[in-house]
DNA sequence: AACTATTTATAAGA
DNA sequence: TTCTTATAAATAGTT
């Protein structure tokens, strides 16, 4: 605005840009003192500069607390009061479900039962039951998944054993083959660590399935058996 | 600043002070905006006139709110925003508790028990099965108060049919009372609201408790007749 | 809301 | 940075 005209856009210049920001916030700054004396107003500035300095200009008469709470009150209605506001209501809310939550989980307990009336606990008797149920199936499930893991385990150690008889049978008929000396590595092969259970070659009948997975006994005792 | 100086004082006359604001207003906002634009810097004008009538500029590049928690945090006003943030942790910490509890209660209702391994299923067994039984203690408990309330106004019965009988019997051996036409308001003292159960005069043994409530038979039949 | 005489702000140079 | 100053821009008072 003087010595030349400018174009209104980005200084490049760093130096010029910096000189400019300098003069320009001194004009706006006076700009707005004069308005407020003028005018009888109230004026906040706020300005950050492009090296992230900040000054800022209020009137005499305010401080800019004041300032933007007032402009919050009649701007930001919906910005920041009512957010404020509905989270606490949220909260509120959250505190009430979880306390109900954990009633109900002392009431299956077996706890804080006094609020309930006969007809209440007759029915939580009942659905505490169900859920004993429930639990219980999921408990034979897992057993039974035990089970079949574990027979298709034994199904390779018969596999192995009669692999073991052939080998055995058909050095003794041959005398040219001197017996094994170990087992192999068939302990890995079985999932068995360190050593695991001696293996001892007995023979078996062909088809065999033993006794102790074939019948309905207790699958606890049987889980409690291959686990 | 044109036509003639002017002082830098309070403009007395109301519509040329407010005249003047609007001009000087536009004139702030303008340069704000150019200083926006050629120095990259980012402002914020919050005005009030004395008519508390609001009005603002903010650069293209930012939000008030934005601004002002800038500015909060330089000068370290540090109003409510930890305030807020602190409430949102709250908030995340409670949805947290919240999805525990009810995942806790699901497994406690025999659902969403895949995540439980074979120990902590036999585990929650345990804890529903002891639960159970609490709960039915409680109810026990519960059948037992209300037996022994209907103990108490069994007695009372017998009480007043006692008192009806000496009456009786004292009118037939003095003829010179009639025979009374009602049974009085005793319905009231035992607690029966309509009419209730007709009472009928039989000469029961001094000491007489009815058998249904001095045995032991099952409570749950006996409060059912009792209610 | 427009005009314009005048004051004020400021770009460029020192 | 600050001062200077020619010139652009803002605006007080008027219409």
């Amino acid at each position: 605005m003087a010595r030349g005209k400018i174009q209104i856009k980005r200084i490049e210049n760093q130096t010029n840009r910096q000189v400019t920001y300098s003069k320009r916030r001194n004009g706006l700054f006076k700009k707005a003192h004069e308005l407020t004396v003028l005018c009888d107003a109230k004026v906040s500035i706020i300005m950050i500069s492009s090296t992230q300095k900040i000054h800022e200009y209020i009137s005499p008469t305010s401080t800019t607390k004041q300032l933007f709470d007032q402009y919050q009150n009649a701007v930001g209605v919906d910005l920041w009061i009512t957010h404020y506001e509905k989270m606490q209501e949220h909260l509120r809310k959250l505190k009430d479900i979880n306390k109900n939550l954990r009633r109900e989980i002392r009431q299956r307990m077996g706890e804080s039962l006094n609020d309930l009336n006969y007809d209440q606990i007759v029915n939580l008797i009942e659905d505490v039951d169900d859920s004993l149920r429930k639990i219980r199936e999921r408990k034979y499930k897992v057993i039974g998944n035990q089970i079949e893991t574990s027979k298709k385990k034994l199904r390779n150690v018969e596999e192995i054993h009669r692999n073991i008889l052939l080998e055995f049978d058909a050095r003794h008929e041959d005398p040219q083959y001197g017996l094994v000396d170990n087992e192999g590595d068939y302990n890995s092969v079985l999932g068995f660590a360190n050593g695991g259970p001696r293996i001892i070659a007995l023979r078996l009948p062909s088809n065999h399935h033993p006794n102790l997975h074939s019948g309905g006994g207790s699958d606890l005792t049987t889980f409690a058996l291959l686990e």
